[in-house]
DNA sequence: GTCTATACGGCGATAGAC
DNA sequence: GTCTATCGCCGTATAGAC
């Protein structure tokens, strides 16, 4: 995680701010979660003062339904984008597997699934917990109404998608080279993806 | 969650106390995660003191570190004890399905399968990281060596697993009255379990 | 738009009595 | 075996200058 120190920043239209933070406050709260997420991890991976983050965002609480809200925005345009075009070359012939090679391709950017992941762990939390169960079922929603999926595979995509986000909180790529099962599992679970997810576990290792 | 306050608690034999400690910490760390558990918390849930349990078990992440063991294990010899008894009546012919119920049974143990998932969660944590990844694959190497299955039928029964644990952590159950497409998620998740799943939801609210 | 300084509360852990 | 008292740190949030 880039924990570069606070040189006074350049200034920057608020909006271009808000967008950095909100950047920066995701990839730390994937890694980190909700509650040992500090203001001030996110300010320094931002390049701002502790202060100004809370300054902008109200509270660690708003601040964190931002980056959900943005996450799920994310997620959901993603999907609909891969069902509105047509199949592309290579990929494969069902919708499902479309939809979940971009799925996995949202791991790219740094802590989004994991942030959704983090959020789901939440239910008990009175503010977050209707907010995170309610974007789930955005997803749930479209999965079934605008792909059209039956409840047996909505629930297998989903299922598949939890593994997914398990496996990285986890970084169960730490053990790929050296556990012949870690491998397998790895393999398994995102067979299309591996050296993605292999990449990304030695780039948050630095 | 209870809080009871801690009156002076009548003794008992330390390793009572142990037992009931790291029972009431499963609980609270399940529900509240590791970072969002204080010590005080566990203590009350106990019926202790909180400098009692730091005494007891020397710091917050070793007490975290007992509760994951303790729940692994039981996951564990729950499905070593199904693989090796013949099948019951009314249970499913497949391994796999009964297998899957027993591990939904497992949810009656409070806080068992959260607290692991939350010790999933943590894998960027230099000390519960690598020991929630052996955990993890603990289980896998269950599943593959001890119950015979193949990967493909290995991750998707973790899968499956992943997929309660989300939809237990996140409270999907709490909108099941009120949400259709909840209770439509919920009854393909775990059609032999919805009963206990609302009636753990409802437990909790109080 | 962004910072420094700081107040304030909470939590993990230690000391030590009973 | 168990408690009370308490220390010291850390994290969120506020005040206010530039």
């Amino acid at each position: 995680m880039t924990t570069t120190a606070p040189e006074p920043a350049t200034r920057m239209r608020s909006d271009e701010r808000r967008a950095s933070i909100l950047e920066a406050a995701t990839a730390v709260f994937g890694e980190r979660g909700y509650v040992g997420t500090t203001t001030d991890a996110v300010a320094k991976a931002a390049g701002v003062s502790q202060p100004y983050v809370v300054r902008m965002f109200g509270t660690k609480e708003q601040l964190f339904l931002e980056v959900l809200r943005r996450a799920l925005d994310r997620l959901l345009s993603t999907f609909r984008e891969v069902i509105a075009r047509p199949r592309r070359e290579g990929e494969p012939e069902e919708l499902t597997g479309r939809i979940g090679l971009a799925y996995a391709d949202l791991l790219e950017d740094r802590g989004l699934l994991l942030s959704l992941m983090q959020g789901f762990m939440l239910g008990a939390d009175p503010v977050i917990g209707p907010a995170a169960r309610a974007g789930f079922l955005e997803v749930y929603r479209l999965v079934r109404d605008e792909a059209g999926f039956s409840p047996e595979v909505a629930e297998e995509f989903l299922s598949g998608g939890m593994m997914l986000n398990t496996l990285v909180a986890i970084r169960m790529a730490d053990d790929y080279e050296t556990d012949p099962m870690a491998r397998e599992l790895i393999e398994q679970c995102a067979p299309h993806k591996v050296g993605m997810i292999v990449k990304l576990a030695k780039r948050s290792k630095a």
